[in-house]
DNA sequence: CATTAAACGAGACGGTACGTCGCGTCTTAGC
DNA sequence: GCTAAGACGCGACGTACCGTCTCGTTTAATG
């Protein structure tokens, strides 16, 4: 995963930054659709930028020009895959919300029922694991994929939570950003690890474990 | 990694089982000691079996009989790492235990801050992370990982939350495997994905969090 | 994509044929040196593909696209050592003839001599036994050695012999084609199986043998 | 071919003469014909000590125990080969002759004929021709092949031209070992290099020119 | 007839080279 | 001047054999 980076980064003698404005935009897109395909059919390790390039119909240097890495490719085009999903579904705003119809508890389960369906479709999964992987691994990627894929819908629980809280529904000292890491980690962690099966059972327990605590009242 | 040719894995005629009985004691440790300091030395993605058998001494054939990949390998010399370890500390039993003091957030306290002084340990830093991330990725080596690694120290959590709901400490409905999700799992996601710093003081609050739970009381 | 392979040779696509306009005449003429030095010094069964690549400063897969085999590079590496000499010296006419005085045994004792000499050069004999051999075992490549290094040779033999026919010096029954192989044959006989020592005197003693017959007149 | 003898000659401790009379005739046997069919099968490069081990059900070790490489194995299995066939054929003298009705060119062209039908023969070739490439490169293993294979055949052709030049069919003042290899030279030749077909037209015209010569009487 | 030392089969070992794949750079045409 | 194409130097891959070195197990001559 997230083999070598350029191994000279020092020695760049200009940056050489090419000119967007002239950039194909048919190759983009054809560089996207190769990406995706090749990581859902033969895996990330055996996805090579030659082979991406092969499908696409691309010269390599097309790829170097405009990307550090192929898990840089991977995740630009995993991100456009997300916008043109979105685009398709929500005429209008780009981004979803947490409902909010007052009830926390199913509200929350909702969502996290919706996240654990799109953690086990088949189609993101390789491609959503091989990301996470590669940047586990590189802390450059990491920072880019938590930025751009992971810390938006984070945003979406802080808000919740924080009406929740205005709301009385959560209590007052505590931190939304750790409440929602509680109720979002156990799910990552078994979509990760494969310690035990993912399923709507289980985000309905966590939400409700998180919710009313371990200890008795 | 691994994909040894054979397009038809029904032909196979034996497997080719080498004779474990006359495996070389002196390649495998200094196997094992290769791959680890090379992982340190120069990072998981550059660490190739080639330098692995160059160090060690080794054929690289040697190697290839006795794993089925590079991140096998390292699997491997971490467990073994880990037990001699484990010999050299604990004289008597092989294996740690949660402290049961009667106070279930202190003792959960003690232990998760131990483990977040484990994930940032430096030297364990680069070959856990390496390893999670193959594990991630390739299913086998991702089974293997959690149960020869992972599982155990977990099972701890269970048995520690156990006796507390045997004590009152925990509400009966609970399911053990749950609550030490509940617990770990915030660790582990910001360990694996960086979103924000991992310190004593998240530990506490998680701790404080999952007891607690996020609703009112 | 890829999968090169294929034990079955019928199925080969398009024989993968790289553009020979793009190749780099300075990787050529590097590789020649390399392969002829390396012969020279270490021998032909020591000089490996990866030594010639290691030499020239060259990949490997340089050879590999350009040649199919180790015997193969090295005779083009003759071939090109001879042509070079060819141009060396001679100015004008890039082919050497068989000189006709008119007196056919000194004619021929004197091209037969120097062809020992040549034979037993030690800078030229390392080399062609390799590839003489080479071509023993391997049909294929025996062809091209006998077609580009061998038979021209032979050719002036042919037309000197054809021309002392018409001169009367040769009957007129016989074949020049089996005449050349009566002179030549028995030197290549002692230079390759080394039952005897190949000498001035034993060139002699062939001409005088084939010309004037073993019956006795 | 002739891949490395030795790389150290000198290290020898102590030369480690196996026990001579304990050798098991079994292995032997299987050995020779393991090298004989595999080397007909798969060519002589492709045949490895390896594979001959394999197929003969023998260790490795007790090939590099009585034999010092591939070629001295295969030199073995053919000698032996001609033994048994020799024994299967002529119930008496181990050793043919060249016949001598009083007609040299016809007693020759016999020969010769049965010469060219020998080398021809599908089942001789590849060894054959294998062994004649090793020792062309291999000068240890080339006197052995000339000492023990071809020498005794030449010896033949020695006596027989003796016994013409005493009968006057041949000139006195010629030696009968270059015409020896006046004649036989000619077949090598067109076998080894392949330059035209060997047949038995030609071993005719061999026998006549060299007898009548090429210069007109 | 039991002892015992060797040759034996098997195959693990440290190596070298194989021929292939993919990397990232560079060059050549073409649009 | 971006592009498709692909040759290049390079390095690692995973495999095949090399020749050496144990391991038990025959096996044949000796004590």
């Amino acid at each position: 995963m997230a083999e070598t980076r350029t191994p000279e980064p020092a020695a760049r003698p200009a940056a050489r930054t090419p000119d967007a404005t002239r950039r194909s935009e048919r190759s983009r897109r054809a560089i996207y659709d190769a990406a995706l395909s090749l990581v859902g059919e033969v895996g990330y390790p055996k996805t090579t930028i030659e082979g991406i390039a092969a499908r696409a119909g691309v010269g390599k240097q097309t790829i170097y020009r405009w990307w550090p890495s192929k898990a840089a490719v991977l995740l630009e085009a995993f991100l456009d895959l997300g916008e043109r999903a979105a685009e398709a579904a929500g005429a209008g705003g780009d981004s979803y919300e947490i409902p909010d119809t007052g009830d926390l508890a199913a509200d929350l389960k909702t969502v996290l029922r919706a996240t654990v369906d799109e953690l086990v479709d088949p189609q993101y999964e390789a491609p959503s694991r091989a990301l996470t992987a590669a940047g586990i691994v590189d802390p450059v990627l990491g920072a880019e994929f938590v930025e751009k894929l992971l810390e938006p819908s984070l945003q979406l629980y802080v808000k919740r939570l924080r009406a929740a809280q205005e709301a009385g529904d959560v209590r007052p000292g505590i931190d939304p950003r750790v409440a929602l890491e509680l109720l979002v980690a156990p799910l990552a962690h078994r979509w990760l690890l494969r310690t035990l099966p993912l399923t709507h059972a289980y985000a309905d327990a966590v939400v409700d474990c998180a919710l009313g605590g371990l200890s008795p009242r």
